[in-house]
DNA sequence: GTGCTTTCTTAATCTAGATTAATGCACAGG
DNA sequence: CCTGTGCATTAATCTAGATTAAGAAAGCAC
């Protein structure tokens, strides 16, 4: 394990390569996301301080990583080697217990809200539960984390503008 | 803790209520599942043997539970109450670890299957990913799991047969 | 500052999948 | 042996959000 420096923009992870590290966010915030066939980012997850990020299914499964991950601000982390260890020697505490239930459970709202919501209640979700980082994140970011494109979120937010 | 038989179609938990029992499935076959404003049905889980099921959401951010729990074939049960214990400590052994990193890996490949791929593409990989349990499931569940509607399942299922 | 690149917005068109509705089937219960 | 109830299928129509295409605004480098 050491701690790192990244400069925004750096690419700390490669989908198609396997997964070297997994990072703890001390400072700045990070993001994972995957690229598809036609070339559209899709982020997974933003990362800010305190939080873990690493391409879990491929570390499991084994294989390549799906995932890209970034820095979306000048951030210091953690990296833990994944070759070295398997899964579940990085949950030893109490408090990483508690980390992966909470990704788990905050996974399970995200299929939910994908599931049964339109964009725009999922936009006012987000929104409401990432109040912290919504400024800090690019408005495209938030929209292929919504699973729409930057154009339909533009024009939610037009809406929403318009009505107050 | 306690091991119960329940009948197909019997409902464990209701949505709205508070979470009493986590299941761990011995025999049989259980699901999850929310029903929107509109009424509609979305599988969030099936349980076959082996697997754990509860709303995990519930059980850390409190509340009443979104989802409903109910059998789709009679079943043998093991159920853990959640209010004596708190999630963590139900967490004990490594194999419970390994078992929720499994689930956050499943789930981490459903949200990007969700957001990247077309309705044929997750059920393509849905039959691949659950050929134990695709013919134990009725098919307006596994729609509903993919998030589309029967009768799109249909239409894809017609197209492919007739590519045969 | 000035130019250049990237992001955001607006608007017109297109499409995957939703909605609605009707038909045929299987099988459980009287 | 019927008859009801739920399930799968097909087909016609509708719509949320995608796609495409510009222009406006905002960063960023020089």
């Amino acid at each position: 394990m050491k701690t790192i420096q990244v400069k925004k923009g750096e690419i700390l992870q490669r989908a198609g390569e396997p997964v070297q590290y997994g990072y703890k966010v001390n400072k700045g915030l990070l993001r994972s996301y995957t690229i598809d066939e036609k070339g559209k980012e899709h982020v997974f997850i933003f990362a800010p301080e305190g939080w873990y990020i690493s391409d879990m299914d491929a570390q499991i499964n084994g294989g390549n990583s799906d995932l890209f991950i970034d820095a979306i601000e000048d951030s210091e982390l953690e990296a833990t080697p994944s070759s070295e260890f398997n899964l579940s020697e990085l949950v030893t505490t109490n408090e990483d217990t508690i980390r992966l239930i909470k990704r788990a459970a905050v996974l399970q709202k995200r299929v939910i809200m994908l599931m049964s919501a339109s964009a725009r209640e999922r936009y006012e979700h987000f929104m409401k539960t990432y109040k912290a980082i919504v400024n800090r994140v690019p408005q495209r970011m938030i929209a292929t984390y919504l699973g729409i494109t930057p154009e339909a979120l533009s024009k939610i937010r037009g809406e929403m503008a318009r009505e107050k």
